[in-house]
DNA sequence: CTGTTAGCGCATTCAT
DNA sequence: ATGAATGCGCTAACAG
């Protein structure tokens, strides 16, 4: 089991060729002989040979392997947000490298220049900003693409998260009745390398559109965990006399807890009250979520071909703004 | 932007020293004086220098990389053991690689040899088998770690599925009314190369159990996505009259669609029926479910040390069975 | 079509 | 404590 793996040499040598036919025929170069082709490719299957990436990638520079980072892959939205660009990236020869940002010491590797990151070909940034995640001296110097998030250095897919917050605020108001109370549940970002603003921003949106309305509205604070919901609305209820509202959550994580809460109490949606969260993951639909969609595949495809059109020769930055829509259900 | 990358080369002229004084500063050598190694330091720091891994793996033959191959990251599960998994492998300064195998194509990648996974130090397989997924001629030439199945020839991290099943059985035995029925919904396993054999052996488990018994039941499969077990009650209660149910789900994925119908139709909890699954993700406790756990921070943290004590030179095959128990909760 | 050769960037002897 | 030289396995000219 420990015997050295062969080499492109072992192999030109039980052929009789020269290593560089070989390297062609690894390359799918047409310049060879059917025959020699054919002896190469049979050897090759013989021995087990596998090309070592490594110095191939040091004599070709390219790696074909991409980075991208992430808050957290625990997280469903991440986790589907990289199984969809790895099936495009998988179809045209890439391989994607995760590197989930959950912690300072996964923070701290990925600032040290002699992180595997600084090694693949392009790197891909959800949510999070390239000024948090590195040093200015070592942002990586190769093609970088922002996902979810804007910085005009850069390419970027992202949705407008202000706008989600107006568009849930609309839905709100136009779903309330009299002496219903408005409220957000939210996560509050703190101002560090962790942030990406997404949550400010729908919050943002969502205030100033009530602000517009001079309706007054309460925010309640939540963890980033799928009991999260469940926990702050909880501890709301404990607090304060049971009343019908109007809520307006900023995820679908959150969401399920608080919905999963209300059903508890025996809160009838429409009557009771209303909620309306954001992403529209699969268990949204099961469970009758009304949300706004994140549109997933979109964003996904969108970044992928960001890259595509990169490698093809575009030159300038390119922002791509995707629409987020209102998918109402039975909340 | 694109100017080409220093090198180690670059350093050393800088420094006024040769390119072995900076690689041994690079690896922490102390046959360095302080002088020399600040100076160098001071150098990297600002040119920005980050040393090339590929060139480093060549030379050494240690990548610190892991391969880690799951049926698919859209699955939670999957999406937490990786997570726990990059913890712990970041502190110990080892990069993990995800292989995903959604489909074909995926699949295939990984079978040619010139893939990413035949170039990390060691693969670790989750509920696959070696092989369904490598050509009996191109298993990786490496230290294969299995999680969540069993195989003689490889080091192995798993629970007892059967078992599993029996112990589901079992609780709804002694949950059950009178003029109860009991139903397994579960996903259908077909003989292809994605088979895990997870779900065949904790069906076996329950349906042995209630054999045993003479206990009659039904069978319902179910797609394995988040809809899939609220499609399949929904269509099974369609077809049939309503009746009080015991059920075992074999997946909490499954057990939340379960759960929603349920409620949607006004079943309640052990009056109408009961409901166990199987895994404990995070939202099975938010929404109250039954479920035998998974225990996924220990199958994480016994898989790397598995790795670990073959990095210090274990030679013997090692298995480890782990315990899964009920957490009994409103279902 | 094919073989020879010069790097790619680094770790690692072996000298000094 | 430090530098020069060798080789890791491969690609990409270049020469034939």
């Amino acid at each position: 089991m420990k015997n050295k793996n062969p080499t492109i040499k072992d192999v030109a040598i039980l052929c009789n060729v020269g290593i560089s036919t070989v390297s062609r025929v690894l390359n799918n170069s047409d310049k060879v002989s059917k025959d020699t082709r054919k002896k190469i490719l049979t050897v090759i299957e013989e021995i087990g040979y596998s090309p070592n990436l490594h110095a191939r990638t040091l004599s070709s520079k390219k790696s074909f392997s991409l980075s991208l980072v992430v808050p957290d892959m625990g997280n469903q939205f991440y986790g589907m947000l990289y199984s969809t660009m790895e099936n495009i990236m998988a179809e045209n020869n890439h391989r994607i490298i995760v590197f989930p940002l959950t912690d300072k010491i996964s923070l701290q590797k990925i600032k040290q220049k002699t992180d595997l990151i600084y090694q693949t070909d392009s790197v891909f940034i959800a949510s999070l900003s390239v000024n948090n995640i590195f040093k200015k001296s070592s942002i990586p110097n190769k093609k970088i693409i922002l996902i979810d998030s804007f910085d005009e250095r850069f390419d970027s897919v992202h949705v407008d998260n202000f706008k989600i917050g107006e568009i849930a605020a609309h839905y709100l108001i136009e779903q309330s009745n009299k002496n219903s109370n408005f409220l957000l549940v939210t996560f509050k970002e703190l101002e560090n390398e962790f942030t990406s603003h997404v949550f400010s921003k729908r919050d943002a949106g969502f205030v100033s559109t009530l602000k517009k309305h001079k309706i007054k509205f309460e925010t309640i604070y939540s963890d980033l965990f799928w009991s999260g919901g469940y926990e702050a609305i909880k501890k709301y209820f404990d607090k304060f006399p049971k009343k019908k509202l109007n809520i307006f959550t900023t995820c679908d994580m959150l969401g399920f807890g608080i919905k999963s809460y209300l059903d508890e109490i025996k809160f009838t949606p429409f009557n009771d009250y209303n909620l309306i969260s954001v992403d529209d993951l699969p268990l949204s639909k099961v469970i009758g979520l009304t949300t706004i969609r994140q549109p997933l595949s979109e964003i996904a495809e969108a970044s992928c071909d960001l890259y595509f059109s990169y490698l093809k020769g575009r030159k300038k930055i390119e922002s791509i703004l995707l629409n987020s829509s209102i998918i109402k259900r039975n909340t």
